[in-house]
DNA sequence: AACGTAGACAACCGCTTCAGA
DNA sequence: TTCTGAAGCGGTTGTCTACGT
């Protein structure tokens, strides 16, 4: 261990601290603390890692309960539609990660802080400019977030086709795509303004009306997570907890398997944010099949146009 | 097959905030 | 009111893996 590694906030550590474990967890590591907390619940997170016997920091076994082993985390690829909120409470708050974090149902501050950093950052690099500059803020809300919606669109168009397989003409299934399209900017209590000119989709920018300071049920808070999943009768609800496991890859559904708690359950939006709750694991099939394949915007019209916004801003 | 590189994500660090004594 | 320890938070680093050469 490196002399930057024995001292943590300005103080050197005992001896006995020194012992302590850094790195990757282990699965046994992970076991003991989900144990743990499964039958005492969280506490005081140091005295936690003592009585738990783990040669760890009680920040260390906070941090790793909370961004992995919780049972609400949610992992896998940010959905278009979690995109797009990430861009659009990004523009608004800026780095504020456990805020946004709040919207986010299942994601951790932790989570969407390296999405923001592997990619959104990747394509402000891409086009040669700072991600807090104005030229990215505006590509970001003229090019990326109308075309996410676009995607989000086009997803839900392709399951209302695979639902309405047969039933309808196609003249029907068109109609039926502007009213998914509409109920869609419905829910995401998206307003189109009016649009700068012809080429352009249009911003989108999301109402103000409804916030997790405002609605009794924000989840998902680091803040207020300690008081929310407690105790045991609440974890054993989650839980079926193996006496152990050999397997070094394990990932917390290896685990346990959750009993009562379903993954969509995890995933609609936080009652009262959006207007009647978006669905998001219903809208997202393209990227539940696919993965995330929502980098690549960046195509020869999306340089073009932002070419000229640019040369707009310096007449 | 071996190596280098980049991306993704887990984990750590240190500062700030907050609550209780 | 002040002090102290715990927790929260954002920035940064480390590690693993996939992919290209």
């Amino acid at each position: 261990m490196d002399e930057k590694g024995r001292r943590t906030c300005n103080t050197l550590l005992t001896d006995d601290e020194i012992d302590l474990r850094r790195g990757p967890w282990t699965v046994d590591e992970d076991l003991t603390l989900i144990n743990y907390i499964a039958t005492h619940g969280e506490g005081r997170w140091n005295t936690l890692a003592l009585s738990a016997g783990l040669k760890r920091t009680g920040k260390s076994c906070r941090l790793r309960w909370l961004n992995y082993l919780r049972p609400d985390v949610r992992r896998g690829n940010i959905t278009l539609e979690e995109q797009l909120l990430i861009l659009e409470l990004h523009s608004r708050w800026g780095n504020r990660w456990s805020k946004i974090a709040q919207y986010l149902p299942g994601r951790t501050d932790n989570e969407i802080k390296n999405y923001w950093r592997t990619r959104v950052q990747k394509h402000a690099k891409q086009l040669k400019c700072d991600v807090n500059s104005k030229q990215f803020k505006d590509a970001m809300r003229y090019l990326w977030m109308p075309r996410l919606v676009e995607r989000i669109q086009a997803a839900a168009t392709a399951t209302a086709s695979v639902t309405t397989n047969n039933a309808y003409t196609s003249e029907n299934n068109i109609k039926n795509n502007q009213i998914e399209v509409h109920n869609l900017k419905d829910k995401m209590g998206l307003v189109e303004p009016s649009l700068m000119n012809n080429d352009f989709v249009g911003s989108y920018v999301m109402q103000q009306s409804h916030t997790p300071e405002n609605s009794s049920t924000a989840l998902s808070s680091s803040d207020s997570f300690g008081t929310q999943v407690s105790t045991k009768s609440d974890l054993t609800d989650y839980y079926s907890v193996p006496v152990s496991s050999n397997n070094n890859n394990a990932t917390p559904a290896d685990y346990y398997q959750p009993s009562q708690m379903s993954y969509s359950n995890c995933i609609t939006s936080p009652p009262g944010f959006f207007p009647q709750g978006l669905d998001f694991q219903s809208l997202d099939p393209w990227n539940l099949q696919n993965g995330d394949s929502s980098d690549n915007f960046w195509n020869v019209e999306s340089m073009l146009f932002l070419e000229q916004h640019l040369m707009n801003d310096n007449m």
